[in-house]
DNA sequence: TCTTTATTAGGAAAGATTACGAATATGCTT
DNA sequence: AAGCATATTCGTAATCTTTCCTAATAAAGA
Protein backbone atom coordinates (compact mmCIF):
# COMPACT_ATOMS: atom_id res chain seq x y z
CA UNK A 1 0.00 0.00 0.00
CA UNK A 2 1.17 3.42 -1.07
CA UNK A 3 1.34 6.09 1.59
CA UNK A 4 1.36 9.73 0.83
CA UNK A 5 3.84 11.42 2.75
CA UNK A 6 3.28 14.86 4.21
CA UNK A 7 4.28 17.46 1.69
CA UNK A 8 7.68 19.38 3.24
CA UNK A 9 5.86 22.83 2.64
CA UNK A 10 2.99 21.57 4.84
CA UNK A 11 5.33 20.39 7.61
CA UNK A 12 6.85 23.99 7.47
CA UNK A 13 3.96 25.87 7.95
CA UNK A 14 3.08 23.81 11.00
CA UNK A 15 6.66 24.43 11.92
CA UNK A 16 5.53 27.67 11.70
CA UNK A 17 2.50 27.49 13.57
CA UNK A 18 4.06 25.63 16.39
CA UNK A 19 6.37 28.62 17.16
CA UNK A 20 3.58 31.26 17.32
CA UNK A 21 1.64 29.08 19.49
CA UNK A 22 4.59 28.55 21.26
CA UNK A 23 5.08 32.33 21.75
CA UNK A 24 1.26 32.74 22.26
CA UNK A 25 1.28 30.18 25.37
CA UNK A 26 5.10 32.08 26.73
CA UNK A 27 6.50 29.38 26.01
CA UNK A 28 10.24 28.82 24.89
CA UNK A 29 11.00 27.62 21.10
CA UNK A 30 13.96 25.01 22.04
CA UNK A 31 15.58 23.29 19.77
CA UNK A 32 14.68 19.90 21.13
CA UNK A 33 10.56 21.11 21.06
CA UNK A 34 11.41 22.03 17.27
CA UNK A 35 13.00 18.70 16.58
CA UNK A 36 10.14 16.69 18.43
CA UNK A 37 7.32 18.48 17.10
CA UNK A 38 8.93 17.87 13.72
CA UNK A 39 10.09 14.29 13.78
CA UNK A 40 5.86 13.33 14.59
CA UNK A 41 4.57 16.24 12.29
CA UNK A 42 6.15 14.86 8.96
CA UNK A 43 5.94 11.05 9.84
CA UNK A 44 2.99 8.90 8.49
CA UNK A 45 3.61 6.03 11.36
CA UNK A 46 2.36 7.42 14.25
CA UNK A 47 5.38 6.67 16.33
CA UNK A 48 5.84 5.95 19.37
CA UNK A 49 7.88 8.37 22.31
CA UNK A 50 10.74 5.98 21.91
CA UNK A 51 10.96 6.03 18.09
CA UNK A 52 10.72 9.88 18.66
CA UNK A 53 13.27 9.65 20.47
CA UNK A 54 15.74 7.15 18.57
CA UNK A 55 14.95 9.55 15.33
CA UNK A 56 15.93 12.79 16.89
CA UNK A 57 18.93 11.95 18.43
CA UNK A 58 20.70 11.03 15.19
CA UNK A 59 21.30 14.84 15.15
CA UNK A 60 20.79 15.37 18.94
CA UNK A 61 22.79 12.88 20.83
CA UNK A 62 22.09 14.03 23.86
CA UNK A 63 18.26 14.37 24.20
CA UNK A 64 16.71 12.51 27.00
CA UNK A 65 14.10 10.43 26.24
CA UNK A 66 12.20 12.82 29.89
CA UNK A 67 12.35 15.50 27.02
CA UNK A 68 10.54 13.63 24.77
CA UNK A 69 7.60 12.81 26.78
CA UNK A 70 7.63 15.74 28.63
CA UNK A 71 7.29 17.31 25.05
CA UNK A 72 4.78 15.03 23.61
CA UNK A 73 3.09 15.56 26.24
CA UNK A 74 2.90 19.50 26.30
CA UNK A 75 2.39 19.15 22.23
CA UNK A 76 -0.82 17.61 23.08
CA UNK A 77 -1.86 20.14 25.46
CA UNK A 78 -1.19 22.98 23.01
CA UNK A 79 -3.30 21.25 20.26
CA UNK A 80 -0.33 20.13 18.38
CA UNK A 81 -0.52 16.58 18.06
CA UNK A 82 -3.03 13.61 19.00
CA UNK A 83 -2.55 10.54 21.24
CA UNK A 84 -3.72 7.84 19.50
CA UNK A 85 -5.71 5.58 22.41
CA UNK A 86 -5.49 6.24 25.81
CA UNK A 87 -3.59 6.66 28.85
CA UNK A 88 -1.13 3.77 30.10
CA UNK A 89 -3.29 1.72 32.29
CA UNK A 90 -5.46 -0.60 30.98
CA UNK A 91 -9.52 -0.71 31.45
CA UNK A 92 -11.90 -3.17 31.40
CA UNK A 93 -15.42 -3.15 30.35
CA UNK A 94 -17.96 -6.44 30.37
CA UNK A 95 -20.57 -4.61 28.91
CA UNK A 96 -20.65 -5.66 25.53
CA UNK A 97 -23.98 -3.88 23.98
CA UNK A 98 -22.36 -0.97 21.48
CA UNK A 99 -21.55 2.03 23.31
CA UNK A 100 -18.95 4.92 23.65
CA UNK A 101 -16.73 6.20 26.48
CA UNK A 102 -15.73 9.34 28.05
CA UNK A 103 -12.86 9.67 29.69
CA UNK A 104 -12.20 12.68 31.93
CA UNK A 105 -8.48 13.60 31.78
CA UNK A 106 -8.69 15.32 35.02
CA UNK A 107 -9.89 12.39 37.41
CA UNK A 108 -9.41 9.45 35.61
CA UNK A 109 -13.25 8.50 35.58
CA UNK A 110 -14.27 5.97 32.24
CA UNK A 111 -18.34 6.74 31.60
CA UNK A 112 -20.55 4.80 29.58
CA UNK A 113 -22.37 6.58 27.04
CA UNK A 114 -25.07 4.62 25.30
CA UNK A 115 -26.58 6.07 21.70
CA UNK A 116 -29.89 6.90 21.60
CA UNK A 117 -32.19 4.59 19.70
CA UNK A 118 -32.17 6.59 16.77
CA UNK A 119 -28.59 7.32 16.34
CA UNK A 120 -25.79 5.39 15.05
CA UNK A 121 -22.79 4.74 16.06
CA UNK A 122 -21.37 2.39 13.43
CA UNK A 123 -19.40 4.35 10.63
CA UNK A 124 -19.11 2.74 7.26
CA UNK A 125 -16.05 3.80 6.11
CA UNK A 126 -13.35 2.53 3.94
CA UNK A 127 -12.11 0.24 6.45
CA UNK A 128 -12.47 -3.29 4.94
CA UNK A 129 -9.53 -2.19 2.51
CA UNK A 130 -7.71 -1.89 5.29
CA UNK A 131 -8.44 -5.76 7.22
CA UNK A 132 -10.91 -7.55 9.06
CA UNK A 133 -12.17 -5.35 11.60
CA UNK A 134 -12.88 -6.96 15.39
CA UNK A 135 -14.17 -4.12 17.30
CA UNK A 136 -14.65 -0.57 17.32
CA UNK A 137 -13.72 1.71 20.01
CA UNK A 138 -14.95 5.19 20.33
CA UNK A 139 -13.78 7.24 23.00
CA UNK A 140 -14.51 11.31 23.63
CA UNK A 141 -12.38 13.29 25.79
CA UNK A 142 -12.55 16.09 27.97
CA UNK A 143 -13.34 17.24 31.64
CA UNK A 144 -16.18 15.58 33.10
CA UNK A 145 -18.58 17.59 35.21
CA UNK A 146 -17.25 17.09 38.63
CA UNK A 147 -14.06 18.13 37.55
CA UNK A 148 -15.09 21.43 35.89
CA UNK A 149 -14.85 24.35 38.01
CA UNK A 150 -18.55 24.65 38.57
CA UNK B 1 -25.23 10.57 38.90
CA UNK B 2 -27.36 7.31 39.24
CA UNK B 3 -25.16 4.63 37.57
CA UNK B 4 -27.47 1.26 36.79
CA UNK B 5 -26.15 -1.34 38.12
CA UNK B 6 -26.18 -4.90 35.85
CA UNK B 7 -28.49 -6.68 37.02
CA UNK B 8 -27.78 -10.01 38.95
CA UNK B 9 -29.64 -12.06 36.62
CA UNK B 10 -27.80 -10.66 33.85
CA UNK B 11 -24.46 -11.14 35.35
CA UNK B 12 -25.42 -15.39 35.95
CA UNK B 13 -26.50 -15.54 32.30
CA UNK B 14 -22.79 -13.91 31.10
CA UNK B 15 -21.18 -16.79 33.62
CA UNK B 16 -23.27 -19.47 31.98
CA UNK B 17 -21.87 -18.09 28.62
CA UNK B 18 -18.45 -17.58 30.12
CA UNK B 19 -18.72 -21.75 30.67
CA UNK B 20 -20.18 -22.57 27.23
CA UNK B 21 -17.77 -20.09 25.86
CA UNK B 22 -14.40 -22.23 27.67
CA UNK B 23 -16.04 -25.30 26.65
CA UNK B 24 -16.23 -24.68 22.88
CA UNK B 25 -12.47 -23.35 22.94
CA UNK B 26 -11.11 -26.53 25.33
CA UNK B 27 -9.82 -23.89 28.18
CA UNK B 28 -10.73 -25.21 31.48
CA UNK B 29 -13.08 -23.51 33.75
CA UNK B 30 -11.29 -22.28 37.02
CA UNK B 31 -12.43 -20.42 39.77
CA UNK B 32 -9.43 -17.94 39.35
CA UNK B 33 -11.16 -17.49 35.59
CA UNK B 34 -14.58 -17.31 37.23
CA UNK B 35 -14.21 -14.81 39.90
CA UNK B 36 -11.82 -12.72 37.65
CA UNK B 37 -14.87 -12.43 34.85
CA UNK B 38 -17.39 -11.79 37.80
CA UNK B 39 -15.67 -9.15 39.12
CA UNK B 40 -15.53 -7.41 35.36
CA UNK B 41 -19.02 -8.31 34.49
CA UNK B 42 -20.68 -6.86 37.34
CA UNK B 43 -19.09 -3.79 37.56
CA UNK B 44 -19.90 -0.50 35.92
CA UNK B 45 -16.82 1.05 36.70
CA UNK B 46 -14.49 -0.56 33.75
CA UNK B 47 -12.11 -1.29 36.53
CA UNK B 48 -8.19 -1.59 35.66
CA UNK B 49 -6.45 -5.15 36.06
CA UNK B 50 -5.07 -3.91 39.44
CA UNK B 51 -8.52 -3.30 40.84
CA UNK B 52 -9.60 -6.61 40.11
CA UNK B 53 -6.86 -8.26 41.55
CA UNK B 54 -7.68 -6.45 45.02
CA UNK B 55 -11.53 -7.59 44.37
CA UNK B 56 -11.59 -10.84 43.54
CA UNK B 57 -7.82 -11.22 46.24
CA UNK B 58 -10.71 -10.51 49.49
CA UNK B 59 -11.94 -13.97 48.78
CA UNK B 60 -8.96 -15.57 47.10
CA UNK B 61 -5.95 -14.22 49.11
CA UNK B 62 -3.15 -16.02 46.65
CA UNK B 63 -5.01 -14.69 43.35
CA UNK B 64 -1.49 -13.97 41.71
CA UNK B 65 -1.48 -10.82 39.51
CA UNK B 66 0.08 -12.29 36.62
CA UNK B 67 -3.36 -14.38 36.40
CA UNK B 68 -5.44 -11.84 36.68
CA UNK B 69 -3.71 -10.13 33.46
CA UNK B 70 -3.09 -12.95 31.60
CA UNK B 71 -7.00 -14.13 32.11
CA UNK B 72 -8.17 -10.27 31.15
CA UNK B 73 -6.28 -10.99 28.24
CA UNK B 74 -7.79 -14.10 27.21
CA UNK B 75 -11.49 -13.21 28.16
CA UNK B 76 -10.81 -11.01 25.95
CA UNK B 77 -9.34 -13.07 23.31
CA UNK B 78 -12.77 -15.46 23.44
CA UNK B 79 -14.97 -11.69 23.09
CA UNK B 80 -16.21 -11.81 26.52
CA UNK B 81 -15.22 -8.50 27.54
CA UNK B 82 -13.79 -5.35 26.06
CA UNK B 83 -10.49 -3.13 26.69
CA UNK B 84 -10.94 0.97 26.84
CA UNK B 85 -8.54 1.61 24.88
CA UNK B 86 -5.37 0.64 23.49
CA UNK B 87 -2.25 -1.01 24.41
CA UNK B 88 0.11 -0.09 26.95
CA UNK B 89 2.32 1.73 24.42
CA UNK B 90 1.36 5.42 23.72
CA UNK B 91 1.56 6.79 19.91
CA UNK B 92 1.62 9.78 18.50
CA UNK B 93 -0.02 11.08 15.21
CA UNK B 94 0.84 15.27 14.29
CA UNK B 95 -2.15 15.50 11.37
CA UNK B 96 -5.02 17.00 13.14
CA UNK B 97 -6.98 16.48 10.53
CA UNK B 98 -10.14 14.71 11.20
CA UNK B 99 -9.87 11.01 10.71
CA UNK B 100 -9.81 7.51 12.49
CA UNK B 101 -7.25 4.69 13.01
CA UNK B 102 -7.24 0.68 12.46
CA UNK B 103 -4.92 -0.73 15.33
CA UNK B 104 -3.79 -4.02 13.80
CA UNK B 105 -3.86 -6.84 16.37
CA UNK B 106 -1.07 -8.34 15.21
CA UNK B 107 1.85 -6.44 13.84
CA UNK B 108 0.47 -3.18 16.09
CA UNK B 109 0.59 -1.35 13.35
CA UNK B 110 -1.53 1.89 13.06
CA UNK B 111 -3.43 2.80 9.81
CA UNK B 112 -5.06 5.91 9.11
CA UNK B 113 -8.61 6.30 7.84
CA UNK B 114 -10.12 9.13 5.80
CA UNK B 115 -14.01 9.82 5.92
CA UNK B 116 -15.21 10.00 2.55
CA UNK B 117 -16.67 13.70 1.30
CA UNK B 118 -20.10 12.26 2.57
CA UNK B 119 -19.24 10.53 5.74
CA UNK B 120 -20.17 12.22 9.17
CA UNK B 121 -17.63 10.91 11.41
CA UNK B 122 -19.02 13.28 14.67
CA UNK B 123 -21.43 10.90 16.15
CA UNK B 124 -24.16 13.61 18.13
CA UNK B 125 -24.39 11.72 20.92
CA UNK B 126 -25.88 12.95 24.78
CA UNK B 127 -21.99 13.37 25.64
CA UNK B 128 -22.81 16.65 26.57
CA UNK B 129 -24.49 15.84 29.79
CA UNK B 130 -21.40 14.81 31.24
CA UNK B 131 -18.52 17.40 30.69
CA UNK B 132 -16.72 18.73 27.76
CA UNK B 133 -15.41 16.90 25.00
CA UNK B 134 -12.19 18.19 24.21
CA UNK B 135 -11.13 15.03 21.45
CA UNK B 136 -12.59 12.70 19.40
CA UNK B 137 -11.14 9.49 19.25
CA UNK B 138 -12.52 6.56 16.51
CA UNK B 139 -10.82 3.38 16.86
CA UNK B 140 -11.11 0.02 14.82
CA UNK B 141 -8.94 -3.24 16.03
CA UNK B 142 -8.59 -5.81 14.20
CA UNK B 143 -6.16 -7.71 11.82
CA UNK B 144 -4.43 -6.12 8.81
CA UNK B 145 -4.10 -7.51 5.41
CA UNK B 146 -0.38 -7.85 5.71
CA UNK B 147 -1.11 -10.16 8.78
CA UNK B 148 -3.93 -11.92 7.47
CA UNK B 149 -3.82 -15.77 6.07
CA UNK B 150 -4.10 -15.31 2.41
C1' DT C 1 25.97 41.45 26.71
C1' DC C 2 23.66 40.35 31.10
C1' DT C 3 19.95 38.43 33.79
C1' DT C 4 16.10 35.78 34.75
C1' DT C 5 14.00 31.63 34.74
C1' DA C 6 11.93 28.02 31.88
C1' DT C 7 13.82 23.95 30.14
C1' DT C 8 16.97 20.08 29.63
C1' DA C 9 20.23 15.98 30.63
C1' DG C 10 21.14 12.14 33.13
C1' DG C 11 20.11 8.82 36.09
C1' DA C 12 17.16 6.89 39.41
C1' DA C 13 12.48 5.68 40.71
C1' DA C 14 7.81 4.44 39.97
C1' DG C 15 4.15 2.13 37.62
C1' DA C 16 2.30 -1.37 34.57
C1' DT C 17 2.83 -5.60 32.40
C1' DT C 18 5.02 -9.97 31.23
C1' DA C 19 8.15 -14.06 31.75
C1' DC C 20 9.54 -18.27 34.14
C1' DG C 21 9.88 -22.64 36.77
C1' DA C 22 7.91 -25.28 40.27
C1' DA C 23 3.53 -26.52 42.25
C1' DT C 24 -1.40 -27.16 41.67
C1' DA C 25 -5.91 -28.52 40.13
C1' DT C 26 -9.08 -29.39 36.08
C1' DG C 27 -11.19 -32.56 33.03
C1' DC C 28 -10.70 -36.94 31.09
C1' DT C 29 -10.12 -41.88 31.59
C1' DT C 30 -10.59 -46.01 33.98
C1' DA D 1 -13.88 -42.70 43.09
C1' DA D 2 -9.07 -42.68 41.92
C1' DG D 3 -5.34 -41.75 38.72
C1' DC D 4 -3.28 -39.38 34.89
C1' DA D 5 -1.87 -35.84 31.61
C1' DT D 6 -1.32 -31.33 31.16
C1' DA D 7 -3.33 -26.69 31.19
C1' DT D 8 -3.21 -23.33 34.61
C1' DT D 9 -1.66 -21.02 38.62
C1' DC D 10 1.53 -18.94 42.14
C1' DG D 11 5.31 -16.18 43.50
C1' DT D 12 8.82 -13.61 42.19
C1' DA D 13 11.92 -11.59 39.15
C1' DA D 14 12.50 -9.19 35.00
C1' DT D 15 11.09 -6.03 31.45
C1' DC D 16 9.05 -2.22 29.48
C1' DT D 17 7.07 2.39 29.66
C1' DT D 18 6.67 6.56 31.87
C1' DT D 19 7.71 9.99 35.40
C1' DC D 20 10.47 12.31 39.04
C1' DC D 21 14.51 14.92 40.71
C1' DT D 22 18.46 18.27 40.71
C1' DA D 23 22.24 20.54 38.83
C1' DA D 24 23.43 22.50 34.51
C1' DT D 25 21.96 24.86 30.30
C1' DA D 26 20.05 28.08 27.15
C1' DA D 27 16.01 31.08 25.40
C1' DA D 28 14.13 35.71 25.53
C1' DG D 29 13.85 40.24 27.17
C1' DA D 30 16.43 44.29 29.19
Amino acid sequence: MLLTLTEPADVQMRLDYFETRCKELGLRVTRQRQEIFRAVAQSDKHPSAESVFMQVRENMPNLSLDTVYRTLASLEDMGLLMRVGLSSKARFDGDLRPHCHFVCTQCGEVYDIFPQENEQIACPLPVRNIGEIKQVNIQFKGICKNCMPH
